[in-house]
DNA sequence: CTGTTCCGGTACGCAAGAGTTCCATAAGAG
DNA sequence: CTCTTATGGAACTCTTGCGTACCGGAACAG
């Protein structure tokens, strides 16, 4: 009774590589067309394989939607730990400047706001699956940052994990600005000066408290 | 000779009421239902027109679309002028939050932007309709700061503008945090302290305290 | 071999909805 | 009065595209 552990169903195998590539067609198209713009058909067409292929993984057109977002996930976010507040932050901001402006998330993220609002399961997929990883790690920088005395203890971490995050999409969705290093350095900048630990009018024991150069 | 510069044309005149009546729906249906979701025939009925008077109007659903949006201009922003940068920045930004976050274009700033993507002509409405002059008036209100000496002369202009607005519009179309009075609060304290000009501890008045800085 | 389920491809049923047309009627000008 | 254009409402055409069904064939198990 214990052997069959696998279950093997009988017939022929689905195409684990039909399964990829319906996926990769759909979140392409997505990005190209928007979330009412694409078709099932074009996403046969660019993964190579026949209509029923996909609505024999997917029973419509907003699951397959919704599980191509889900198998987004990207790799696991490493939380940097340098030693410095502000290179710890730097790091994770220059690496979300360089996922959102050029790669697959960044040209796919307009078209899923709108329908995030519409479906609550898109929504739960877009946040937990590539929003949430690096709001921990930016965090646990900022945790870490605390205990170290460089920012202060009262911060408010939602704020300041939206003010990271913010500008980057406000440009990305609304005013098309650059999303590029220097919004990267400056929103950590403004951080790390604006919530700044309140230090007593004697700063000699510091090193160089303004070694500001941008 | 001076009689008809109206050029009143012959025959029964448009009624204005329904002018408005159509983009008004417009409006509520896209906030309601989305830019693909609503139908012009439901914004006929909530108009309580037939759908000829839309499209003796508006040649396609996308310039109603657009035309509606056009006619969301605002009201003049009054740039504040208290003396205090930071009560400045406040009022704007407490304004600002008000506005997205039970108003109308809270509602319908979600929808809007990934259409804005695929239609260029909407995405212009949307920046110089109502996203320009609150960014114009900020940006006065900036200027002044750094005249009175509470910023610093090389401030970053459009990255203090984004992030005075991209921590709201991150709340509204992606993570769905508090639009509140304390993000306005947080958000203009941060720019203030980020930005504040160096200056001796001591709250001189002495306009000149501040040096050189290559 | 048989049986089952997959494959890519094509054709099709069917619902939704944009845009048009027609109607009887209303509101203006002359 | 006539002429012209607008009115709400209903009926209509036509396109789009989801989802299904079927095809001949292929990949497994037994």
């Amino acid at each position: 009774m214990q052997g069959d552990r696998t279950e093997r169903p009988i017939g022929r195998p689905r195409d684990e590589r039909a399964d990829r590539a319906i996926l990769q067609a759909t979140l392409e198209l997505i990005a190209e067309r928007g979330v009412h713009g694409f078709r099932t058909e074009d996403v046969a067409a660019r993964a190579g394989v026949g209509k029923g292929a996909i609505y024999r993984r997917h029973s419509s057109k907003d699951d397959l939607m919704v599980a191509a977002v889900a198998g987004l996930v990207d790799e696991e976010i490493v939380v940097p730990d340098t030693g410095s507040t502000r290179a710890d932050l730097l790091a994770l901001m220059r690496e979300a400047v360089e996922l959102y402006r050029s790669s697959l998330p960044g040209r796919l993220m307009p078209n899923l706001v709108s329908a995030m609002a519409a479906r609550p399961e898109l929504a739960r997929v877009v946040r937990e699956g590539f929003l949430i990883r690096r709001r921990q790690a930016l965090a646990e920088v900022v945790r870490r940052g605390v205990e170290r005395g460089d920012l202060r203890p009262d911060v408010d971490l939602e704020l300041v994990l939206d003010v990271l995050g913010g500008p980057l999409f406000y440009r990305l969705l609304i005013t098309g600005g650059p999303i590029d290093e220097q919004l990267a350095d400056g929103v950590t900048e403004l951080i790390m000066r604006g919530f700044a630990q309140d230090k007593p009018r004697g700063r000699a024991k510091s090193k160089h408290t303004a070694k500001e150069h941008s």
